[in-house]
DNA sequence: GACTGTGAATACATTCACAGCG
DNA sequence: CGCTGTGAATGTATTCACAGTC
């Protein structure tokens, strides 16, 4: 994305100075970061079973990345693999966990009650995953109030307490596109950092605030275009998810 | 991704031979084919105030990307600029519409009518782009035959025939993770060419089957990574997206 | 004069292939 | 011997900078 996908920004995660543990931090390129969830669904799928060490090959087949990817990326984390061996999984999952940041729960917030929002607010999928909802907003006064689960949704107006006082860090927009820009603004001036944007918009935000575009328009419109172009497959190969497109998967 | 982002398969679009324009057929890089539907989105941006004439510099500033990219990009389309003038925006409008195949509607299929689901088959920003749901399926009887806005959920098994019969090429699968796969596997043997697979899961599928990720669950995982590590920013340029991250936006 | 189109230069990412080590 | 870690090689994407042209 593939972006990405997706295309502009210049990431810059850690730093390259000497930290506290004595290592130098090792810049993580983009392009692994957003693999390491990858890895790290595929260690979990391990760990289920029991398995205490694992090779790059079979993370590799997990993940649907090639082995020498997964070795390159881990090592970059500093890596604990035994040559002649494998990777220690729960290690090796701890090491994830902690680079991803997930030691510790965020607490996220949904802006926009739509149909799009409550369901976002509600998913398992995140629950599961160390992250929180916190709070549910929209601008509607016919929808404050009312509940979503075990949330109440708020008004939109009470959004710096709600973040300062919760500490959220991150957010997900889920407002319709012509108030989306509207509403990153005020994300930002209430000193949310990170934004996952679901509207199909293009946002403008002060550097250091971070945007990932999760636009489904956008993305069924990339499935349009290579369904429109015979998408081919050539690539004989192990099917490795299609001779497909996506920078993701 | 970014990501957008990200990273198994080799796409192939367009083909190499010549056509019937006369013209070789360029193949367009994923990387261009994410920036597509920036650049239609901004357009429309750009027509809606009766713009005729828009420079590579506007579309930039709009899209968020740099100009170079953006003429790069559109002179592998074959591109109709105007030096010392820019591009017609009608003209440049057709041209990324026809090349995102957006002038057919392509009808798509929601697989799972939980929260998400529902909410994906009644999104807005689908039926303004090109897009139409024409069935939501799940596997609950207790969920079949109810009604989904216009639409009335059908039953998981009747797969086949509803994807043949209304000619469905592009599926959304909002599923919980565990039944991803099995899920994505039926899809194909139905015939649907593309998934966008909003399961947290990675899924198996042929070569020829298009599989895009859209999964939030991961996306917020990358935004909890750049949070962990202060996402700094450096980079103090015009804040095309802060300093920021993903591959996209 | 203004703006596109594009080679050449650079930066980034992936793959190869093998040395190093348990 | 098996499997990691990593330089070197390749491939892909982005940026630069300017010649071409309306």
């Amino acid at each position: 994305m593939p972006e990405p996908s997706y295309s502009s920004e210049r990431p810059e995660a850690s730093t390259d100075a000497p930290r506290a543990d004595g290592r130098v931090g090792r810049r993580i390129p983009e392009a692994t970061v957003s693999r390491l969830p990858l890895y790290y669904r595929s260690l979990l799928a391990v760990a289920a079973d029991r398995t205490t060490t694992v090779s790059s090959e079979r993370i590799a087949e997990l993940a649907h990345v090639s082995a020498a990817q997964v070795r390159k990326d881990l090592s970059r984390l500093g890596s604990y693999g035994t040559r002649g061996v494998g990777y220690e999984v729960p290690q090796l999952l701890r090491l994830i966990r902690s680079e991803l940041g997930l030691n510790e729960t965020w607490r996220v917030i949904v802006v926009g009650a739509g149909n799009l929002g409550r369901a976002l607010s509600q998913y398992e999928g995140f629950r599961s995953n160390d992250f929180e909802i916190s709070a549910l907003v929209d601008s509607d006064p016919l929808k404050i109030g009312t509940n979503v689960g075990k949330l109440t949704i708020e008004s939109i107006d009470d959004l710096d307490s709600i973040v300062a006082e919760r500490d959220i860090r991150i957010s997900i927009l889920a407002t319709p596109a012509h108030a989306a820009q509207q509403v990153a603004d005020r994300l930002v001036e209430a000193g949310v950092l990170s934004i996952m944007n679901l509207a199909p918009a293009i946002l403008d935000v002060p550097a250091g605030v971070l945007v990932r575009k999760a636009d489904l328009a956008t993305e069924l419109q990339i499935l349009s275009f290579y369904q429109h172009h015979g998408q081919v497959d050539l690539d004989t190969s192990d099917t490795v998810n299609g001779g497909g497109v996506p920078a993701d998967q």
